[in-house]
RNA sequence: GGGGAGGUUCCCGAGCGGUCAAAGGGAACAGACUGUAAAUCUGUCGGCGCAGCCUUCGGAGGUUCGAAUCCUCCCCUCCCCA
């Protein structure tokens, strides 16, 4: 158990909204090992960056000597949670929610050590899957207040378009599942984003009520980018996890483009680089806050994908916007490379092309469109049109143009759309 | 169950018999400027070997020389009453 408190660590890395009872909760946080709770929808096979600030924030309490149980709402995610959301859920099919709670786990063991009794994961479909309603209703229900539930912003909203009985139902269970887990593992906090506040609040009630005890609840802010958007929405959709969805490269690329508002504020959420060295990136300007999103994006992707992953994409982004030379002083606490990066394409995408097609002299806009560079090709068409592809690093400025094995130069093609698209065309 | 409103291209939202691939805004994309940032300006934004053709306006039929626009049936959403 360290000396310090989790409590300060989180605070200063900007990972607390609310708090029920701030005082007690510290020193609770302080004097003992606390087991504590954040749950995870299973209603997809892959987590994404949205889910990264409770991942990050169970790691920090776990580095405390604090134990985490993650619970993937097996039971929950059949019934879909109404919170922020202005549509209702899909439900979902048992065997899903069973095949994606192992790959959730398999994702989250990167994070956080899940070996010997140092961190739990459940599922609630264990204590939901049997409920039984009379039961239920007599013993959970009693204690909630239907006046109250529909004075919650996040119901009103709902209210106005539409909610299901069956999605009011929500916050109860997973106030029951605070109450179960209190039962079962003596948890006693419940952390999540800020928009679980209500559920959060109405699970430590609960318990308080049931069983008289002092449980408790905290929130992190919900981040929004500098220009509003979500943290980890992409044009394609989320930022996965999962390499097989979003390749290590692409994560990687996301967080070198981060606004420059907002890379101080990533790398304390989603890098475990000490704060003394973070904050010193608040004032870098030009050339020093670009290294600074560099070693983000090394250390995010070094998280999410290791080392050697994250040093690849690092050379890739070297090979396709040229050299980058990161000082030993800026966030001395990284393991990236320092000095200058050696270029190496490994991770820049490609695609596979035939000599005998390459021989057929195929158009330009071909090419990108059946190999999907481009939407379809007529967006490539017009990509030329505008001056946005480049074939060998030169401008295509012909519809017409055709690829032919002249253009091969070691072995591949070189093409770039717009500023930052690199792809290969490897000649098989 | 009764009454009312509505479903338009990624989103919001105009159109209400031809001049509609469909106004306007947002998002997105490209170019210029930069730092693989932001802001700004300009352009693009259904598909196609593209001055032409093809497929779109919840679904299926119908009226018409001609339909996103009119009629019929169906599906879905929201509001009011129960």
């Amino acid at each position: 158990m360290s000396t310090a408190n989790v409590f300060d660590e989180l605070k200063r890395r900007g990972f607390a909204a609310q708090t029920t009872d701030p005082e007690p909760l510290y020193e609770l946080l302080g004097k003992e090992s606390v087991t504590f709770y954040i749950g995870f929808d299973p209603t997809s096979d892959s987590l994404h960056v949205g889910h990264l600030m409770g991942v990050m924030a169970m790691s920090h309490m776990q580095k405390y000597g604090h134990r985490p149980i993650a619970i993937v709402g097996g039971g929950t995610a059949m019934v879909g949670d109404p919170s922020g959301k202005t549509e209702m859920r899909k439900m979902m099919k048992r065997e899903t929610v069973v095949e994606n709670s192992e790959k959730l786990k398999a994702q989250l063991s990167r994070y956080v050590e899940f070996d010997t009794d140092k961190a739990i994961l459940v599922d609630n479909y264990e204590w939901l899957g049997s409920l039984n309603y009379i039961d239920f209703l007599r013993d959970i229900g009693r204690h909630f207040s239907v006046n109250k539930m529909l004075t919650y912003e996040t119901y009103k909203r709902r209210l106005e378009t539409g909610l299901s009985f069956l999605e009011f139902n929500y916050q109860l269970l997973q106030a029951f599942d605070f109450y179960m887990l209190y039962k079962k593992y003596n948890c006693r906090l419940q952390m999540g984003g800020d928009d679980q506040w209500a559920n959060i609040l109405a699970g430590a009630d609960l318990v308080r009520r049931i069983e008289g005890a002092n449980v408790y609840g905290h929130t992190f802010p919900l981040i929004m980018t500098a220009s509003g958007q979500k943290m980890g929405k992409t044009e394609v959709g989320a930022l996965w996890l999962d390499p097989q969805k979003t390749s290590p490269y692409d994560y990687y690329q996301y967080w070198v483009n981060v606004d420059d508002r907002d890379v101080a504020k990533c790398l304390a959420f989603f890098t475990f680089l000490p704060m003394d060295e973070i904050d010193d990136v608040s004032h870098f300007t030009g050339v020093e806050l670009n290294v600074a999103k560099t070693i983000l994006a090394f250390e995010a992707t070094k998280l999410t994908h290791g080392e050697k992953a994250a040093h690849e994409s690092l050379t890739a982004a070297v090979a396709a916007f040229g050299t980058r030379h990161i000082p030993t002083d800026i966030l001395p606490s990284s393991t990236i490379m320092r000095g200058s990066v050696q270029a190496s394409e490994k991770s820049i995408p490609s695609i596979g092309i035939s000599l005998s097609t390459l021989q057929s002299t195929p158009r330009v806009t071909e090419i990108l469109g059946d190999y999907k560079l481009t939407a379809s090709r007529g967006e490539a068409r017009r990509l030329i049109q505008q001056g946005g592809v480049y074939v060998n690093e030169k401008r295509i400025t012909n519809i017409e143009a055709v690829l032919s094995p002249n253009d091969i130069i070691e072995g591949k093609i070189a093409v770039r759309l717009g500023k930052k698209k690199h792809f290969y065309i490897i000649v098989k």
